[in-house]
DNA sequence: CAGAATCCCCACGGATACTG
DNA sequence: CAGTATCCGTGGGGATTCTG
């Protein structure tokens, strides 16, 4: 009883998940709804930097991958509300423990990079 | 005394780093390395899948950031070792982490994208 | 063995403007 | 508000071949 899953096999399965967690803004979003459940503009707003349509196709892909619910409440006025799944909650932690070494670990990155560029 | 960085915020340095960390193939060369240091051949045989060429970049880049340390270790025939530093033994464990979500959440997420596909 | 050199390409993402 | 619609560039990454 080995593995299921193997990340380094080449055709494993994992390694498209492991491409969807890669992409450019999804550590973003994870985290901003991982706060609270957000409508649109508040994750635009909140995610400094992103554009709408890349934010839309950010919510589409994890959404299809079952990470994110959307909830559309609109009355008369347009309200869309994005909440994670139980699934991107639980994403949520490693991804936390990630972003947490990158804002941690800025010094030293940005001091070898100097050393690196001096030599 | 608030966080010194912040992912969300467009221009903090740490958006750089965890761009770098969410590079391809980085989590592969640092979940290599985490087992043992590795001569070239070794890791391109352990990753499967990956070339020479993106091989050779992201160990270039992963020196640079001071995770991988490369050790010459030639005499007449070339021998080369990469190994993690401390700072890339560090970041080896939330890295860990996601992958190993990625390698079990394989089911859930090819079910929500069967779900997604059929409707 | 440990790469370097080329060539190539397209998919990811950015900018901007517009709409129901 | 919650997105679409276009257009566009670019660089990250792939395939292949060659070399000290």
């Amino acid at each position: 009883m080995g593995k299921a899953y193997d990340v380094m096999a080449a055709t494993c399965p994992s390694r498209t998940v492991l491409h969807r967690i890669g992409a450019r803004w999804t550590v973003f979003v994870v985290t901003a709804l991982e706060e609270r459940p957000m409508r649109f503009v508040e994750l635009k707003t909140r995610i400094q930097g992103i554009t709408p349509k890349v934010l839309t196709e950010t919510l589409r892909a994890l959404e299809t991958d079952g990470l994110v619910k959307r909830i559309d409440r609109s009355g008369k006025l347009p309200h869309v509300e994005y909440e994670l799944t139980d699934l991107g909650r639980s994403l949520g932690v490693p991804l936390q423990a990630v972003r947490e070494w990158a804002e941690s670990h800025v010094p030293e990155i940005t001091e070898a990079q100097e050393r690196a560029a001096r030599s």
